[in-house]
RNA sequence: GGGCCGCUAGCUCAGUUGGCAGAGCAUCUGACUUUUAAUCAGAGGGUCGGGGGUUCAAUCCCCCCGCGGCUCACCA
């Protein structure tokens, strides 16, 4: 299939085609050396002939004398071409060129009569000829933006543009990469051993979510991509490996939002000889670090919130705060009272049990108020199947979400490593949950019978977290290439 | 899946109480040897998301569909 013609596409492939003529390859194979942008600035003024490359990005003509603007990653400086000092094809190639452009060139480094440090062209090579033309973005005295591209679905179709044109975008995807290397730096200085678990299953678990579902022809066999690692990763502490934690995509077959992809990435670690108040310090070190890397100062900006990411973070105790906010003693109601209340206040009328009802409930009355960096501490026992109970009180279990911003960007337990009751749980769960298929993990479950020490595990969603630490408002803004649905 | 909003030139967006489709940038032609949102003169560029309906006439009103955004539901 040809690529699709329009006046802009016909008018550079003309172009294309008279570059061809003048014998001059259009994408030839290697460069000479050059430099970075940034470092011919840090050089400034010189005699030097010095090399750079980089896309056409602002073409101003002033008959004998053009001026460019080109980009690389490392910044942009600005062409002085004059007729004078380039060759006839040089000045012929030229006048062929675009937009969009990826050039090389060479000449010397002085300062324009305006003031803007600049490279006197001698050489002008064509490394890559842009035959689709991109959007143009200007900025003004005021430093304000001109028609910088800005429909979503364009961003995220052509990333390729957003990254080129949108500053902003780009600096959030390097601190996403900055941020996952900082994670990973500090769990491997913490003797953490990164491992890698099966992303296809034949049962799938370790958390309460539709799956994706696959066939392996050669097995014959239904299977599903993981909605979380958590069950084998338990496995690798049964088997000694008593510091361990995966980071990647999870999969979950269910609504998209603003804070809900269907693949997501997810840092799961767990740790033995210790607890969730272990992977309280876990987290809160987590976050110190990937704020560090993104650049971020003690006090991040979301949303309009000044956010202090200074540890200790504030411990909100589940029932208590469930209690405050709502001003009723919500805990000792029954089902059908809570499930009418959640009726009233519009949060649907089709979710039946007491425990699901709380959560929903929570969500309402007291996840808004969680801006600030919070734990909220000791979950009923039956929103939390992994985990252990207290030792004093077995309707309540050692386990937190962490908030920030309102966006729940973590869960943890102290690990339930009791075989029996773990096997009644999941047996349990199994027979009722739409999301299996009366199946459990025996393997997982061999594990548990084999013994595991007492551990600590979490899981934080990566994505919104690079959400807090760049002040995306979309959990798209932070993933390169989000699903869309197929353009028609 | 429900509700609301949007889709107009390559990009950003106006607009029409239903009557020849608009601007800036970009593109093309010309002028210009230190400009930087370069400037000046001229030109081209549209299935107004797609299909159907109402009407003398639809980009505009109605219906269906597509894509996107927000939101609700779903979601440990």
């Amino acid at each position: 299939m040809a690529i699709e013609e329009n006046e802009f596409i016909s008018n550079r492939l003309e172009k294309l085609a008279g570059i061809r003529e003048m014998g001059i390859a259009p994408y030839p194979a290697h460069t000479p050396d050059r430099l970075p942008v940034e470092n011919l600035r840090s050089i400034g003024e010189t005699e030097e002939v010095l090399c750079t490359s980089g896309r056409i990005m602002a073409k101003r003509k002033h008959g004998k004398t053009v001026f460019c603007d080109i980009t690389d990653q490392t910044g942009r400086i600005q062409l002085f071409i004059n007729k004078k000092n380039l060759d006839e094809v040089g000045w012929e190639l030229l006048g062929k060129l675009d937009l969009g452009d990826v050039i090389l060139v060479s000449g010397t480094l002085f300062i324009t009569r305006t003031g803007e440090l600049s490279v006197r062209v001698e050489t002008l090579l064509l490394l890559a000829k842009a035959v689709r033309p991109m959007p143009v973005v200007k900025t003004d005295a005021d430093g304000e933006m001109h028609d910088s591209v800005s429909a979503p679905d364009f961003i995220y179709r052509h990333r390729c543009i957003d990254l080129m044109l949108n500053l902003d975008s780009k600096n959030r995807f390097i601190a996403r990469s900055r941020i996952i290397s900082a994670v990973r730096g500090y769990l491997d200085s913490e003797n953490f051993l990164e491992v890698e678990t099966p992303v296809l299953q034949q049962i799938y678990g370790g958390a309460a979510a539709d799956p994706f579902v696959s066939h392996y022809n050669s097995m014959d066999e239904e299977c599903y991509l993981r909605i979380a690692t958590e069950l084998y990763l338990k496995r690798l502490v049964a088997g000694g490996i008593h510091r361990v934690y995966e980071i990647g995509k999870d999969f979950r077959n269910e609504g998209v939002d603003r804070t809900h992809s269907p693949e997501f990435t997810q840092l799961e670690l767990y740790e033995a000889w210790t607890d969730y108040n272990g992977m309280m310090t876990r987290f809160e070190d987590i976050v110190q670090a990937a704020a560090k890397a993104a650049g971020v100062g003690p006090v991040a900006k979301f949303g309009g919130h000044e956010i202090d990411l200074a540890p200790p973070f504030k411990r909100v105790p589940f029932i208590p705060a469930l209690h405050e906010k709502s001003g009723e003693y919500l805990f000792d109601w029954d089902a059908e009272r809570l499930s009418g209340l959640a009726t009233r206040l519009g949060l649907g009328n089709d979710i039946r049990d007491k425990p699901a009802l709380l959560d929903k409930l929570f969500d309402h009355y007291v996840t808004p108020s969680l801006i600030q960096p919070s734990f909220v501490v000791d979950y009923p026992v039956e929103l939390s199947p992994l985990a252990k109970q207290k030792a004093d009180n077995p309707r309540i279990t050692e386990r937190f979400e962490a908030f920030i911003a309102g966006l729940e960007l973590a869960n943890a337990f102290s690990e339930q490593n009791d075989p029996i009751y773990q096997r009644e749980v999941l047996e349990k769960q199994a027979a009722q949950s739409k999301h299996r298929s009366g199946v459990v993990d025996e393997e997982f479950l061999y594990a548990l019978e084999v013994g595991m020490p007492p551990s600590g595990g979490l899981g934080i969603g990566i994505d919104r977290l690079v959400m807090v630490l760049t002040d995306a408002m979309s959990i798209r803004d932070t993933i390169l290439f989000p699903h869309l649905r197929r353009e028609q």
